[in-house]
DNA sequence: GTTGTTATTGCGTCACGTTGCAATAGCGAG
DNA sequence: CTCGCTATTGCAACGTGACGCAATAACAAC
């Protein structure tokens, strides 16, 4: 509702000034990811879409997303399994932790990521994107069970 | 060759001890895996095997590859688009990374993998595996170029 | 060596994404 | 408003994996 700081205001001239074209198809992609939060996996979106417009079909959000990517308005990451999430690029960063034990997953905040991402560049000044990837691991409660068996 | 410490020697004991089955099929995979070094993709493996059993399908292979798994005899992790790669158990700890700028790929050797770990335990206590998850990012010399053209 | 139990296999089918290609339809020019 | 160029779309086919199920074949017991 705030027009001057909304991200998706100008986005059908943001399209149109790299020679690309504004569709009846990519309106409707960018109107549902306005309307979202947190993280949406394609068959989510393509639902979402359908339900605006029937006749959605999903190889064009596929590559809606990618030219989104392009503009920087998303982001895709992998979930635990590989699969490709998404999420809108605005978000502050942050990482995906899942615990392979118990199943439970979470997101770490700004402060914690940029306390890891200072370990990477330690190695080869490599730096993370970590909201790419959904690390696994155990969580502490988890990883405390096993050792107590142990 | 050297007899005690083969990991893949007492492989079908292994099996039987558990109630499973020692198949040729089986056979076919682990002496391919045996013979492998390095990450292996699902289709790589399967190609492997298809030369010395063209008969080899692909549900078996990857069946297989869970119950390896469940032995700890292998480990899967995922590539930077989120595909399957499979490594022998046997090899140290480490993590891989993969620059999204150029392209390239490498891995984390086990000291450092573990200073990023220490990183990680820092918050909430998790214990990341490192090894399941590429982690995507930039490498120095991009994140370098990047900083000179801004 | 036979037999019975049941873990595995082979195969068909489905889900998630990607890609190639011909037909469609934005959009800038006149 | 019409035309033409070409970015996009819709569709079909493909690749990687997962899954259900009936038929097969390990393996233990006799």
């Amino acid at each position: 509702m705030q027009a001057s700081s909304d991200p998706w205001e100008s986005v059908p001239e943001r399209f149109r000034e790299r020679g690309m074209r504004w569709t009846p198809q990519r309106r409707t992609i960018v109107e549902v990811l306005a309307s979202a939060s947190g993280h949406l996996t394609g068959p989510d979106l393509i639902e979402r879409c359908r339900s605006a417009d029937p006749t959605t079909i999903p190889s064009t959000v596929y590559r809606t997303l990618d030219v989104l990517e392009e503009l920087g308005l998303v982001r895709h990451g992998h979930s635990e399994d590989g699969r490709e999430e998404f999420h809108v690029a605005q978000e502050p960063e942050h990482g995906h932790l899942y615990c392979a034990t118990c199943g439970g997953g979470w997101e770490v905040g700004s402060a914690q990521a940029q306390a890891i991402m200072a370990a990477f560049r330690g190695i080869d000044g490599f730096e993370p994107d970590l909201s790419h990837m959904t690390i696994v691991g155990r969580c502490a409660a988890c990883a405390d069970r096993l050792r107590a068996r142990a």
